[in-house]
DNA sequence: ATTTAATCAGATTATTTTATCTGATTTAAG
DNA sequence: CTTAAATCAGATAAAATAATCTGATTAAAT
């Protein structure tokens, strides 16, 4: 299966997303998170401990604790979540996996798949949390 | 880690991209093209079969056999290949993983994404294996 | 005919990714 | 102070992907 994000980074940004929904000072558990947006409960647990070590996430500890987002949702782009989840590396491999493909030495696909994934590199870049922010999760997370 | 193709698809384009550059009616063993990929050999055998099933590679068994094209290079676009290993869900599926995402009702990303997307595709369609012809395998796959 | 070198088919193993479990720690509220 | 509800940390389990193994079949070469 073709795939461009890991399940990991889905929910991540799905979760991301969603708590840009909230008002500033809100917290939102992992279990609150995990119902709304039909992910397993400690794996989105993990994750978002995982972002709370990237700086991206805040978290809040004891009994009606949770999670919020870390700093203004305009100041989130969605490569920070992406390179501290799945790490950067597809942005800079060769799409087809030859070892020594490079500008010198391209593998046939270099020029055109490089063309495209720089777009996607800019995209993912220009793109914050905050443009986001009046999309509604819910509907397009109705079972 | 994201990834764009699954390493099978990875070894399979790379072995096709590979038979496109014999003269017609030369067949090369599994062992050879695993050797000259450095790819493992029985999973290339494995993906080779699979490609032959799906018709876009012939193989001849016996002695002296091994595997070759099964049509005119120009006729294999690089979709078909992908489609034959990987599927083509991943053109037509949430890149946020949200279950109802659709045109009426769409993720924050599903404008942007899909224009790249469609992009994407658009290139994989068009290009047919024999424009790689000149290119030469064994430089960007030294070790 | 026999040997040899190849594909083919199906099972098995290893590794990675995804998901779950257990218990410790933290903190708000009664 | 005690309880309840949350994060945190680390181990474990399950599922998917990647890789390997075993033996059967095929066909060229001797």
């Amino acid at each position: 299966m073709t795939v461009i994000f890991s399940k990991k980074c889905e929910y991540g940004l799905q979760a991301i997303l969603y708590l840009s929904t909230l008002e500033r000072e809100a917290v939102l558990s992992a279990d609150e998170i995990a119902r709304k947006l039909n992910i397993p409960k400690e794996f989105i647990s993990k994750i978002l401990q995982s972002l709370t070590d990237s700086g991206i996430v805040f978290s809040k500890k004891g009994k009606s604790g949770g999670f919020a987002l870390a700093k203004d949702p305009r100041r989130i782009r969605l490569i920070d979540v992406v390179a501290a989840i799945d790490g950067l590396a597809v942005f800079d491999s060769c799409v087809l996996g030859f070892p020594n493909c490079n500008p010198d030495n391209p593998c046939p696909l270099h020029e055109k798949w490089g063309q495209l994934r720089t777009k996607a590199y800019g995209m993912l870049t220009d793109e914050t949390i905050d443009l986001f922010r009046e999309k509604t999760i819910s509907k397009v997370n109705a079972k």
